[in-house]
DNA sequence: CGCGGAATTGAAAATACTCAAAATTAGTGG
DNA sequence: CCACTAATTTTGAGTATTTTCAATTCCGCG
């Protein structure tokens, strides 16, 4: 306890023993298909890694661009600001995922990133990044191939927030957190939501009011089971269904 | 007239002289920032130049990718269909934007993309493209600009569905336009819309009623004149504080 | 025990949708 | 070039979903 308030919230965490190869995300992460020996290679320019306390920031709009951040462990939020001051938090990244690509066009960060829960992420100066790209074939397909996947990530937001009722896009939300937690080896059907209804409702375009609603309805129906904000999906096939536009969902 | 109908919808033009080097679209498209000499490089890999008539499609979800694509002249839009058909428009494209990117984490294309107009792209084998980031630096670095571009448009769209009311959704779809136009070298102020008031509707999550009583409702407020798809902004300012969420907009 | 943030619930209000009909525009063939 | 048909757009009226506003309740924490 004492000795949590003794170090500073952001640290340099140089001195652990940490390294992509032995970090457990290494087949989700950047360095995935890389050999042990280029492996180390993208080791050696991860400059440091640092633990962002929950509810800190890790960079944000405006910040000149240096770095990607892998997360090594724990959740965050990305989010916009409108000139109104408005948030929109465009989404929510889990370990493994890589965030800050959004800065390679301005070199300059383009959202606020801010940590659910205490996290630690692996900073990756993005100009010895370039230098290992001509060295390393595979590690650049991979960068290619997970920048695809944001952008493609995106293109399902859009679907949702374009064309989808409430009750949709909180399932597909339910959905989309359960495939990602079940990729990672956890349970696909019992997890904790790292982030507030209020969160949850500014991603999916609604109100925490109406996420409350929700919440309260697929309890009622039996569909999942929530204490605070421990979840478990009774009916994720209904859940599935519900998001994929082939159910539709009793009012009450 | 006749000639028209006599070449296929879509044809190979590798017979026209056409190259990067005397495209208009070159600071804006993937040779952005190369020499003459990298350029050609670059037009060598460039298989062919395809013609895409209106109402075509270049390709279609779940095709197996293999090029990206260039627009040359023309318009398109993109769009996802989910599991229900109901489809939901992610962007539409202009001359010298790029195609495609979203397929290469799958292999497989991850929306389809339909023609708006008579229009023409340059087909960009993705394979020869990856040997040539080995050989030209700065188009690998371009390349990570324009996918980061993409991320960057994306998430602005997300924005605009998720928190943004019908008439300040409107308002930011003209001023984007408005802006792609400009950098371009075209009026900001005057251009025609190459898209139906359905497919607007679509892409930013309104009806096409909605979108017509918006119009209607500029119109009226004297922000802008209407003539078919014709457009003049006549209030560009007040359209940019509107999409900035810093005016409101009177009812009529 | 009490304070404060977060979440829930209810009732009223608003925004955008649906349905329907009319008007306009684009496309086609004579 | 004109006439006819199909498609798109506009407009109106009523409806539905989601928001807003307000009041409680729940929970963690000092």
């Amino acid at each position: 306890m004492s000795e949590l308030h003794l170090i500073p919230r952001t640290t340099d965490l140089q001195a652990m023993k940490t390294s992509c190869v032995n970090c457990s995300m290494h087949q989700l992460c950047l360095p995935m298909g890389l050999n042990d020996n280029d492996m180390s290679r993208l080791d050696e320019i991860i400059g440091r890694r640092r633990r962002i306390a929950r509810g800190e920031s890790l960079y944000r709009m405006d910040d000149p661009f240096r770095n990607l951040y892998a997360i090594r462990l724990g959740h965050f939020k990305t989010y916009q600001l409108n000139p109104g001051g408005e948030q929109q938090i465009t989404g929510f990244q889990m370990a493994g995922e890589l965030m800050g690509m959004d800065a390679i066009s301005t070199d300059r960060h383009h959202c606020d990133v801010a940590a659910l829960e205490d996290s630690e992420v692996c900073e990756i100066p993005f100009q010895r990044l370039e230098e290992l790209f001509g060295v390393i074939p595979m590690l650049l397909r991979h960068f290619h191939r997970m920048m695809s996947q944001e952008i493609t990530r995106e293109q399902n937001a859009m679907l949702l927030l374009g064309n989808m009722r409430a009750e949709q896009r909180f399932a597909a939300f339910l959905v989309n957190l359960s495939s990602r937690y079940a990729v990672r080896g956890y349970s696909s059907t019992s997890f904790q939501l790292r982030m507030s209804r209020e969160d949850i409702g500014n991603y999916l375009g609604l109100t925490i009011e109406s996420i409350s609603r929700l919440v309260s309805r697929f309890k009622k129906l039996g569909w999942m089971q929530v204490d605070k904000r421990e979840i478990r999906l009774i009916e994720p096939a209904r859940l599935k269904a519900l998001a994929a536009g082939t159910e539709t969902c009793p009012l009450d």
